[in-house]
DNA sequence: GATGAATGAGACTTCATTCAT
DNA sequence: AATGAATGAAGTCTCATTCAT
């Protein structure tokens, strides 16, 4: 569990054919649900036999897991990459509400998976929950960073990173739900506003 | 439990009774999951014979949404009388945010249940979100409330309301995922002071 | 497991039902052994449906259990009636040996999975040791008389019990394998020579 | 394990190895018998690939034929050893008698598979029955050896060398059902008394 | 000679649903 | 109105066997 799945078996060299296969999978389970999918579809999408998923998966429960994990990694490795070029935390915080938004609409069957399981009691939620803290870790990461500087006013990190992204989330699967797309500027506008006019300290509040 | 028929508990006047049945579905349902709670362990928990459960309901999807329409229902009634004594909008969101963390910790089984809905493909989507409208109506209507009077400042009503709705769920989700409580004080007090910053125009600001 | 099983679901008010259908059973398992009998041609074998089984046995192997059960129980009951009129513990070993070659003969069905159980490692040992000692408690029952009387040299009964069984049980076999019937005079002669020469006192011996 | 090549274990001439890896396949098949044991658990076992085995068998059956055969040669090889320094009939039947205990207690992996095989209608009986041949030939021979110059009554040679078989399988696979150990001279003493004074001319009884 | 990834037929088991009582 | 025995479609998983390397 610590390589990344997949690895063994299905990259043939490159990483990339491993992502290939572990999206296709993630696109068959979001299409349907964990229990609806079933191992015979996500075989027939992949293009192998039913008895060459057993031989890398133990179940079907550990692909899923590996795809839920390549969906946390898929996603924090983006945010990273977003923030990277910031300079303040505002600022970054500006990329991440960006960053999270362009995932979830190019990737919400992955994101569906994700909240799925939040609120699965079947599959140990810990491990879940363990899975999003990197991208938490990352917000609250930005949140301290700004409250070391004075650029925002004392709140607690934890439940701030969580309320950034339960907007961002909520906000986005509500649109992905009636409509198909997210209007971006709106809702990046409106998270930003709300936000960080919430939090940040007064005197860094101009510029928005 | 077996002193009312089921029919008259189910369909009746008596709405505590029917109330006391679909919260123990709810349980059923909530403690495993749609799919892996079968129609014998509901009926199991209510205390009646599997057949019963086919009498009065056409399928267990039938049942699952009953069930579902309950929560929304239950939360939105909770969430009308909450805000019944607030006078100013910002007092309301208060109200509100309170109302649903107890909600939430109170009835985390039907909340999981609502997310998870949330995020299903399996049973229409559309309806789901229809569910839980009654709720994020109310929210964006304090939202139109305040705009109207100025106590708000410029922002789109839906969005804000989503996003105040998943601050409210994720923070609250993810102390269910890890502990059995939520810090209420903690929670309410940063959501608080994020929300009605980010959204409150300059004058209205000060008690915070 | 006390009950006789099939009791509740498939004997229609008689014994004779509830035997039938392990007849049944036992038919379909001896002739192709245990991993070879589908729980299909199971169901097919006692015209009911697949989930029929289900409904009535937890498992492929309960039913197993249960139809080893049944044949053991058979064979004691058997064995008990064919010993009740006889006198002398020596005529009621000679009855013994005519019941089993008779038993093995009817039911070679069922003593063949009885064998098998004895030597696999599969379905817990002791429980199927525990099968056979009805029958063999009541051969070494028979011997524990005879010593009393005087009528037996003196011998270890339980090892005796064993050894006829052995020698029959070996010596039906043998046959069935080859051929499709056992030459009972023959056989019943042969073992009932050796064992009682064997075992009387030598003032018994006479009659022989 | 690994010095030698597995073809040259298990067909050239160094026969020490070939009977090495077949005792190996013996215990793994022994261990949960015919079906539940798996190819890759016997090449595990061997310490080769699974596609090794198929190398050197056609089959899975067929590599279960030869550890079967190879277990009946071994008990055969030994039974004839264990006769050659003995001098009469009775004498030789003793022999026989700890032999087969011995070997029963050395190899019940493999005497667990024989006996399984006698009662198994799935692979050919006839050869199976063809391979316990060899073994009660012996045994018939010495009842014969021991008709011809009066040293035994007038028994069916065949019914009685079965008798014998079955008097010692069965007593030794009850010790080791229920215990690990078998009480060698408690069941030779037993088994000796029975069947020689039961076979025994009245002359030839003394020494008992 | 040896390997082990890939296969796919087939097994056991589950469970929503029906219906005679 | 309520029951629960019976059903059978469908799903997960196993494993003997093959074959390219």
């Amino acid at each position: 569990m610590k390589e990344l799945p997949f690895s063994s078996a299905f990259k043939s060299g490159s990483n990339g054919e491993s992502r290939h296969f572990l999206k296709t999978a993630a696109g068959a389970f979001a299409k349907k649900g964990y229990h609806r999918t079933t191992v015979d579809e996500i075989a027939g999408a992949l293009g192998v036999a039913k008895g060459t998923i057993y031989y890398h998966f133990k179940s079907k429960e550990e692909l899923y897991l590996a795809v839920i994990h390549e969906g946390a990694y898929l996603l924090e490795e983006q945010m990273r990459r977003s923030i990277s070029a910031a300079k303040t935390p505002a600022e970054k915080i500006k990329r991440i509400i960006e960053c999270m938004l362009s995932f979830i609409e190019k990737e919400n069957d992955l994101v569906f998976l994700f909240i799925k399981e939040l609120c699965s009691t079947e599959i140990q939620r810990a491990l879940q929950a363990q899975m999003l803290c990197g991208s938490l870790r990352i917000i609250s990461g930005i949140m301290e960073e700004g409250l070391k500087n004075g650029s925002f006013k004392k709140v607690n990190p934890e439940i701030t990173a969580r309320s950034l992204y339960g907007m961002i989330i909520i906000s986005a699967l509500h649109y992905l739900s009636y409509a198909e797309t997210i209007p971006h500027d709106q809702v990046i506008t409106a998270i930003e506003k709300i936000f960080l006019e919430g939090t940040l300290a007064t005197d860094y509040r101009e510029g928005l």
